[in-house]
DNA sequence: CGAAAGCAAGAGCACTGCTCTCGTCTGTGT
DNA sequence: ACACAGACGAGAGCAGTGCTCTTGCTTTCG
């Protein structure tokens, strides 16, 4: 009753699907979401166009597993950078997972384009997406909480009138954070994003050109922007606040 | 002699090149970029799609120039909100701006993802592009250097290592300006470009609800972050509030 | 075993970007 | 004033696309 010894079909069904995505995905990084042609993945796949809608109900449908693919791999890449860099201090941490995430966008700027840029099918990202997406921020939630436990978060500012929007955001996503590192925090999500986004869609040409070493001081100071501190020489005391 | 007494056929070449993009945007805005049609276009427009090649040589052409109006589109507002909020101290014309390019982009989410998000054609932004997306970086520019005539510039830090790379962008983008303001103004200014993004592209769905309360903060916490002082006082220990 | 469901293939529809050709009209130089 | 080169619009046509429908074949399961 296993679901692999279902029998031969349903076994090469996944394997077909496989290969669809893989073919799909190869057309996708080649030349971009735009030129992905589902007649083109099934001619190379030596099959005919009719049989792939077996697989998925439109050319959307595909990108849609695309999309959630992408995201399940940039996450991946976020996870390892922070299980690679489990012994750091929680700021650079926080840089080196930012830094994987700029790698791993720069390697494949088409999948890239595909989840952080212009949402492309239809428009508007299914609900199949979303847990897929939150694995990055939830990278930068755990380190958070690391610095937190290690005290080295600091705690910034945050005027009145967004308190309620920052206790709603806290109870959402990380009820044992203070509200005001959960604020920064996503607004530092979207603010990396937009650096990364700059640089592998080209908007820095002719302004940027260490891209690398700029990244990681931007990096640097979302980090402390969020609150996370740069580990103290003198162990014995922890700052309480630092403007 | 004069360009617009060049005869009937050149004015007449003018007008049908506008109504070719005022349709191509029409469309543009209800359906995306994808969706854009050079049939479609013509059709509307009561002409064979095959005269439409005697005005743009190709869709990619079409699209590119609508890209260029973008870009001026979204640079105008930006300058307006500057001129509108002249008698403000920088700080608080930064966020005005901020909020008005904010505003310009919920307002034309598809042209924002036209300039912004994926470059949809070919892949790589023509060089026409580039003039016009430095305006809204020009506005910001400004800001800072008025910022500096009062005053009330702060001075971020710049780790060594970054140095020739700041002093780099410094030379090019302006000159009178601290190279660790100009620095932190490039960072800042994708950074804006990620927090509209997000918010445009369906990124805060379920994360953030009062996006306006939260952008005002967030683009508060990028003035600070380029050095942009609140007027009265030097010093960040109390929260400045303003109504 | 036989019915039911899954699967592949082909034809076909409506659409796209783009090219080529063929008349028509316009601006201009002699 | 006239003729000619160039701009223009329209139509046919090509190759390609997403997607549907029908037709046979194979696997699964009651």
């Amino acid at each position: 009753m296993s679901s692999t010894a279902r029998g031969v079909r349903a076994r090469a069904r996944i394997e077909v699907t496989a290969a669809i995505k893989d073919e799909a995905r190869r057309q996708l990084a080649e030349e971009g979401a735009a030129k992905l042609s589902l007649r083109a993945v099934a001619r190379e796949l030596g099959m005919a166009s009719s049989a792939l809608y077996r697989y998925f109900p439109s050319r959307d449908e595909l990108l849609t597993a695309l999309i959630i693919d992408a995201y399940d791999s940039i996450g991946a890449a976020a996870e390892a950078a922070r299980d690679a860099a489990s012994g750091s201090d929680p700021a650079r941490r926080w840089t080196l997972v930012c830094e994987a995430v700029r790698v791993w966008a720069l390697a494949h700027p088409h999948e890239y384009a595909l989840i952080y840029g212009s949402p492309v099918p239809g428009y508007t990202a299914p609900d199949d997406t979303v847990p897929a997406a939150a694995r990055v921020g939830h990278v930068f939630i755990g380190i958070m909480r690391a610095a937190q436990g290690d005290a080295c978060l600091d705690r910034p500012e945050l005027p009145p009138g967004l308190r309620p929007e920052a206790d709603r955001m806290t109870a959402d996503l990380a009820p044992d954070l203070p509200p005001e590192n959960v604020t920064a925090l996503v607004a530092a999500w979207a603010e990396l994003f937009g650096l990364i986004g700059f640089e592998v869609f080209g908007q820095f040409n002719r302004v940027v050109e260490d891209r690398k070493a700029f990244f990681r001081h931007a990096a640097d100071r979302l980090a402390r922007g969020v609150g996370l501190m740069p580990p103290q020489q003198g162990e014995g005391a922890t700052p309480a606040r630092r403007a």
